[in-house]
DNA sequence: TAGTGGTCTAGACCACATG
DNA sequence: ATGTGGTCTAGACCACTAC
């Protein structure tokens, strides 16, 4: 089941996308779309605010919803995307390496970040990405025990998120994304390609599920000149 | 004027931070809210669906709206946030120093990344970020002169961003943000405090106002031990 | 079964932009 | 004066959670 507003969101968007509506145009008025999608207004709102948090239009009071030129803003990095997703954007043929795949007792930095008890345990996965023949990317993974019984090579090595969000069902709702750069670790050395660059990107993650339970942890370790972040951010007048 | 909604927001908001409403615990129901604030629900509605915006709490279907831990997720580089804003979050005393103020006729990359003719006119403005006597940032700003006529030394100094906003009443409605690391360009190594340190983070922004139009293309140029950028990301289920 | 949030409706009034 | 988006209302039905 999907609801009104998903629908005509989808609807227009795939429309702005596939060019059959303009960019630097606007879009029929609120009414219009109220009686062309047979609905009421708030409705069409809805699928319009969400238009406009997507980058897809710019609303003007007085005037109407303007089609912006999306395609400029490349939005791959943005959000929580998955390395799985991202390579598929990209277009290349990755590989994964799963370096180590065990179950651990908490202690230390992650048990503190997990916020973990001496009953938990910690599924500890490290992951090398492979694009064009190098390694650019080291995953460091930490997974709450009590919400990932069982893991495996196989899974580790398509995509765990996928894994999370359509087997088990686990509904993640929100990520903390800190981004920093820091000297190569000893590890970082031994598993990336580094070719003399003297940084590494560190990417850390901590996702949430829906009831707000912190049950992940994750480090992505790239090599500079392979690293671009893109974010698209609206400015909140509150 | 401000709306009920935006209000009701606020007030929620200010009791979070205040400790008058504990995390861990569930809001009063929409229906009560409704009632307490004598509106509507979907008013309420909107209220709350800003706090989980903002992640001050968590919206969980049949039971409630969970207040969450908000501080664990130090906001402050997170959207439009301008050098002053943040230096004032982090609460330290910096001070800025206008390298160059000109105003120039748009040529190659500036002219192509801000869509400038030729008889458009293009300031540009050099500024260099010290905090704690070293100079950490380097900010190289350019603005389409069809939207700020005048430009001094002393707003430059001050903030560029509140002259636009509070003076000029311009309204910034979006930017797209990349960030990438560089190898450091001469004038990095001229104007920065670079002390060994073999490369520069690198933040492109490209600011829109509310009619779409991009008028300010800015590069902030950081030393990587200086540099820190947090995201607050909602898991988007479209 | 009762209470919660998620969606939807058919109105209404307002502020802003344009001719 | 007309049309646009921004806000608000007082209902309604649904899906989910909890008891």
């Amino acid at each position: 089941m999907t609801t009104k507003y998903l629908m005509i969101f989808s609807e227009i968007a795939e429309q702005i996308e596939s060019g059959a509506i303009s960019t630097h145009t606007l879009l029929p008025s609120e009414n219009e779309l109220k009686d062309r999608f047979c609905t009421s207004r708030e409705t069409i709102r809805k699928a319009l605010t969400l238009l406009s948090q997507k980058g897809y239009i710019q609303k003007i009071r007085g005037k109407g919803s303007l089609v912006i030129d999306r395609s400029k803003f490349d939005f791959p990095v943005s959000g929580l995307v998955s390395f799985k997703e991202l390579a598929e954007k990209i277009g290349s043929r990755p590989r994964t390496i799963v370096n180590e795949l065990s179950l651990l007792k908490p202690e230390g930095y992650i048990k503190q970040q997990l916020q973990l008890s001496n009953k938990d345990s910690v599924w500890k996965i490290m992951r090398t990405r492979e694009i064009g023949g190098k390694k650019i990317i080291l995953d460091k993974d930490y997974l709450n025990k009590k919400y990932v019984p069982e893991l495996t090579k196989e899974i580790c090595e398509d995509s765990i998120f996928d894994y999370l969000e359509k087997e088990l069902n686990l509904s993640i709702s929100f990520a903390k994304k800190e981004i920093l750069v820091e000297e190569p670790s000893i590890e970082d050395r031994e598993l990336l390609d580094l070719e003399g660059f003297h940084n590494v990107v560190v990417i850390k993650n901590y996702v949430y599920l829906d009831d707000a339970s912190l049950f992940q942890y994750t480090e992505s370790r790239h090599r500079p000149d392979k690293f671009r972040f893109v974010d698209f951010a609206r400015r909140s007048h509150v």
